[in-house]
DNA sequence: TAGTGGTCTAGACCACGGT
DNA sequence: CCGTGGTCTAGACCACTAG
């Protein structure tokens, strides 16, 4: 095991990061201040900055001259767009249920990403779920990806329930990029009723190929979402 | 009017900015070293870091422990929204047309993002166009944008009709990031006599946020895209 | 005027990369 | 080994906000 020491403005960085998360500092609060971080903390104006620094890089402060660092309001939206995935920008209120759990398919005649000869000459694997913000359906979610290096997907559960967990963990995979393709469309009567809505009503269509840090393994997923309450998040930072 | 003298971090980044804008260094070369900007411009080393790593932070350049700081072979992809077709398959296909020419505005009420107290003090300009890939009106787009650190801007046109190039040349601004917020509607009477369709057409409402690398300079945009013919393409690598 | 964040100096020790 | 960037100390002066 590996005996890493974190440096001292990362632990504050993220003493505070946590609080914030987990709403024992609410939007609108002010951090300690530079001068009072260095009195509790045995450190110097520059560690202290570093970390204020930090939050403020990430978007959780806001850094104002001659007042203090505050605290920025962070809007509830589902983040599914961000390769972190559902379960993580929606709290806990998420449930996600399988339609069809993962099994052999032939792979489909994608219209939209090409698909590399690697990846087509292995057998696909699909799955489609419902999720769930509270008691509603929100999104219908279907994947296709080569199993090329995932042994043994099909008879694993998920970790904790989630599928990119799931990749990280037990394979060491990691995604490294996305490219999406948005459409406004109408929900047609299979959705709709997966989604309890009315059919007609306005959905958002996600076509989204997700690259993986693997050569010739991409995710490829079809997206539906009824974003009337939860519209879809989407954050680029760096 | 005041006189703002320039931080002595500010003023070596831009030195180094524009040489790789110009050209005058290209990717794959090295800058200075901490210590040889130190020597070089009688600063210490805090300095000659904060130049560095706001450098690093708009992704003009990577640095490497134990080696330096080496400019990077493209700018970083931020995966901005861009209408696919708008400027590889459509060619030069595409044009954008006023509908409301950039103007000082009271700032609105946006439901969605907050706005900081810097930004919220000084004016609001905001402008409205219209894009076309072809004949066809496929979006309409609106912005707001706090005048803070951009005199002129009103009076002076887009530079070859774009409004980022201009921020980027004119005013050394560039996006670091965006947050954005995607949903499916039905166009109203208004936005559908712009994109010439029927009311009640689904369409892609995204309200977005650019970041900048100006403290108190976020673009905020809403965009309502006829997604029929032309999808909105997304990409996020890194 | 007191307190805050913004900029800056002049040092120090460390971990990493290449020789 | 030396030079690089990463972390950190202990100060300083300034500009901004608010009472």
């Amino acid at each position: 095991m590996i005996q890493e020491k974190e440096p001292r403005y990362l632990q504050i960085k993220n003493t505070y990061k946590r609080n914030i998360l987990k709403g024992k500092i609410n939007p609108g609060d002010y951090l300690p201040s530079e001068n009072e971080l260095c009195k509790k903390y045995s450190i110097t104006r520059t560690t202290a900055r570093k970390a204020l620094e930090d939050l403020q890089k990430e978007g959780y402060i806001e850094r104002i001259h001659g007042k203090g660092s505050k605290v920025k309001e962070r809007r509830q939206s589902l983040g599914l767009l961000n390769v972190k995935g559902f379960s993580e920008a929606a709290g806990n209120n998420v449930r996600t249920e399988f339609i069809v759990k993962p099994k052999n398919v032939v792979w489909p005649n994608s219209t939209i990403f090409s698909i590399s000869e690697v990846e087509s000459k292995n057998p696909c694997i699909h799955f489609k779920r419902l999720r769930f913000v509270g008691k509603a359906p929100v999104m219908v979610e279907e994947n296709w990806f080569s199993q090329h290096g995932l042994k043994d997907f099909i008879d694993t559960p998920f970790i904790e329930g989630s599928f990119f967990k799931t990749l990280s963990q037990k394979y060491l995979i990691e995604i490294i990029g996305s490219e999406q393709e948005l459409r406004a469309e109408l929900a047609n009567q299979n959705i709709a009723s997966k989604l309890k809505i009315k059919e007609g009503t306005p959905i958002l269509h996600i076509s989204i190929k997700f690259i993986t840090n693997k050569q010739d393994l991409n995710i490829y997923g079809e997206l539906f979402c009824n974003t009337e309450k939860y519209p879809i998040g989407n954050q680029y930072i760096l």
